[in-house]
DNA sequence: TGGTATTAGGCAAACGTTTGCCTAACCTGT
DNA sequence: ACAGGTTAGGCAAACGTTTGCCTAATACCA
C-alpha cells in the first residue's frame, strides 16, 4: 500500500544523515553544501521519496488536514461550497476532511472531537449550529472560518454575503414593481443567516413602503426547505391576506412554495412574484420562473482558503463579503 | 489546540508503564489484573484520555481513514452518495476524507498519490475514471470500492444497481405503453453505468419490440448533463423521425430535454414520454412531469462500509447489486 | 522443597519526522 | 601562530503508539 521510502532511504543513498536530508526537504538549504545539496535532491527524485504526513504530523504537532463540518451536503448550494473548498485547499496543499452534521449540535460536536484528535489545522463551519463543543474550540482560539451563518458567539472569520443588504435588494424590488403586499418565508428554526436576510427585507420594507399592508411572515419545521416552503405557502394561500410577492430565503424554499402555487392556482409572477436567494445554476433548466439572487458559492473556496493563510500567519483577517447578483 | 493527554498521561496516573495502558484501551485485558485495568480505566476517564490516531497510524502503518475520489460533487445524486457513505463510515467509527476529481484523470491520479501518502485504508471510487494512478492501485490490491461506474478493468467491489436490468425496465415500460418510437439520450464519452444502461433498454427492444422503427440514440458533449440533455433533445427533435418516448439515462439529463422541448412545443408525456433514471427526490419538487426509476443513493453508505470490512478482514467480497424502485 | 508453568507488567525499539545541540574542519584577522 | 568565528553536518531526543521480549512473582505439581 505505501511505498516504504522514508528519510532513511533517501539518507542512505546520498550517504548523510537523516538529518540533513530532512532540512533540504524542508528548503532549510544554507545548512548543506551545494553539493551536499545537489546529490540529496537527486536521490530524492530518484527513489520518488515523499514526505509522511503521519510523521511530520506526529513532530509537528499539526498537520495539513483542514475539517470541514457542513450542515447538509445534500443541498446543492452546499454541496457547491464543499466542492470549491475542496479543490481551493487542495491546490494550496492541504486536504479536507469532511463530515456532515445534518444540522444537529450533537454530531458537530462528535466530529469536532474526532477532528481535534486528528490535529486538524482548521475548521471550516458551514451553517454552523451552536453547541458546546463549538464554543470550547472557540475560546480555545482554534483556527476558524464561519461560512454562510456566522459564529454563534460573533467569533472568527465569517464568509459569506451581507444578509441584511441581500433582502433589503429583495424588498426594493419589489416596491420598484408596484408590489403592495410583500411576504416572506423562512425555516422556523432560522440561524444568523436567513434571520439577517428576514430582517434586511423588513427592515427595508418598513423604511421605504410606508403605504403597504402588515408584511406577512410564514415559517415551516424541519430540515427540507422544500418541505418549509410548501407548508410556509400553505398556511400564506389558505387564509389571510393574500401576498402578491414573497421572498424566500433559499431557492428550495422557493420550490416548494411554487409548488404549492400550482396546486392553487395561484399564478407565478403575475398573481405572486417570487424572489428567493441562492441563485444554484438548475434553477435556469428546472424553474425558469424564479428570480433568485446569485450567490458565489463557487467562489467561497478561494477566500476560505486566503483566510486561513492569513489566520496561520497570524495576520488580523476580517470578514469577507462576497458580492451578490442580482437577478435579470 | 489539542489535549496534551497521551498514554503517559494515563500511566503516570495509573501508577503503571505506558505499555499496560496501551494494552488495556485496545482491549487486552488478559495481560493485566482485573484491579490494574480498573485502576487505569479510571484514570482513562479522570483525565479524559483519546486515543491519538496520528500516533497510532504511524506506529500501525495504517489510519482509521477513508479516502472517497469522486467525479462531481455538485450532482445530486453524487452528494448524496458522499453525505451517506460519510455518515455509514463515522458511525463505523471512520473519517472520510473527500475529494473531486472532477471527471478528471490527472485530478484523479493527484489525489490518489496524495491520500496513499496519507496512509488511507480504503478508497471508494464514485464514477472513477481510467487512469494510469488508478490502474497501479488496482495491481498493488489495495482496498477499492467502486461505485456507479464499476473498474476500468473489472477488479474490486462494485455498489451499485444492475444497469442493464434499469435500462431494460424502462424499454419494457415503453413497450407496455405502446410507444412506437423509443429513444435514448446519454453523454457521449459514457462509461460503464450509462453505457450498459443503454445497452439493457436497446437489448430489450431488439428483442421484444419487432415493429418498431430503429431506435434513435443521440448524444452530448461535456461534464454537465443539463446540457447533455439539452443538446441530445436539440438534435432529436430537430430533424429526422420524431420520438414518442425518450429514456435519460440521468434525471439531469431530463430536464435539460425537457427545457428544449418546452421551447420546442413538444407536449411531455403526450408527445413523447420521458423517463430517467436516478429518482432524486428533488424531482417531485421541481420536475413532477418525470418519471424516474429510483435509485436509493441514501442506503449506498451502508453498502460500502460493509463492503470494507469484509475486504479488510480478507473475506471475499461481491459486487452489490442494489434494488431500484420503478415509477408510478 | 525444588522445578516448572502461568500471570502481571515493565523495557525498549520501532514507525518517520524535526530540531536543539554538538563537533569537527575550515576561514579570517591580528 | 592562535583566538574566534563560520560552515557543514551528525547525534539523539522527542512526538504517541504498539509490541516482542524479558523478568519477577506467584501458582501448581510431584
Amino acid at each position: 500500500m505505501s511505498d516504504d521510502i522514508s528519510l532513511a532511504t533517501v539518507a542512505a543513498r546520498a550517504g548523510v544523515s537523516v538529518s540533513t536530508v530532512s532540512r533540504i526537504v524542508n528548503g532549510e538549504t544554507k545548512r548543506a553544501s551545494a553539493a551536499t545539496v545537489k546529490r540529496v535532491q537527486e536521490a530524492i527524485e530518484a527513489v520518488g521519496y515523499r514526505p509522511n504526513p503521519v510523521g511530520r504530523a506526529l513532530r509537528r504537532r499539526e498537520s495539513r488536514v483542514v475539517a470541514m463540518l457542513i450542515a447538509n451536503l445534500d443541498n446543492p448550494s452546499m454541496a457547491t461550497i464543499a466542492s470549491s473548498t475542496e479543490a481551493a485547499l487542495r491546490s494550496a496543499g492541504y486536504v479536507m476532511i469532511l463530515c456532515d452534521t445534518h444540522d444537529r449540535a450533537d454530531l458537530q460536536d462528535e466530529y469536532i472531537e474526532a477532528m481535534r484528535a486528528q490535529f486538524v489545522k482548521g475548521f471550516v463551519l458551514v451553517a454552523a449550529v451552536p453547541s458546546p463543543g463549538l464554543a470550547e474550540l472557540s475560546t480555545q482560539g482554534a483556527p476558524l472560518v464561519f461560512v454562510a451563518r456566522r459564529a454563534p458567539n460573533g467569533s472568527g472569520t465569517f464568509v459569506g454575503i451581507d444578509n441584511r443588504r441581500a433582502g433589503a435588494a429583495v424588498a426594493a424590488r419589489f416596491l420598484a414593481e408596484g408590489r403592495k403586499a410583500p411576504a416572506v418565508i423562512y425555516p422556523h428554526n432560522a440561524f444568523s443567516a436567513a434571520r439577517e436576510r428576514v430582517d434586511g427585507f423588513l427592515t427595508h420594507l418598513r423604511e421605504h413602503g410606508a403605504d403597504l399592508a402588515p408584511v406577512r411572515e410564514e415559517t415551516g419545521h424541519g430540515l427540507s426547505h422544500l418541505q418549509i416552503g410548501y407548508d410556509g405557502a400553505e398556511r400564506m394561500f389558505s387564509s389571510g391576506p393574500q401576498p402578491d410577492a414573497i421572498l424566500c430565503v433559499s431557492d428550495q424554499i422557493a420550490y416548494g412554495v411554487h409548488r404549492r402555487a400550482l396546486e392553487r392556482g395561484v399564478a407565478i409572477p403575475t398573481d405572486c412574484a417570487l424572489i428567493s436567494i441562492d441563485g444554484t445554476p438548475l434553477n435556469a433548466w428546472v424553474a425558469p420562473w424564479l428570480r433568485s439572487l446569485e450567490i458565489p458559492y463557487a467562489d467561497y473556496g478561494q477566500q476560505i482558503v486566503e483566510s486561513f493563510e492569513r489566520i496561520w500567519s497570524g495576520a488580523p483577517d476580517s470578514d469577507r463579503i462576497m458580492p451578490f447578483r442580482f437577478p435579470q
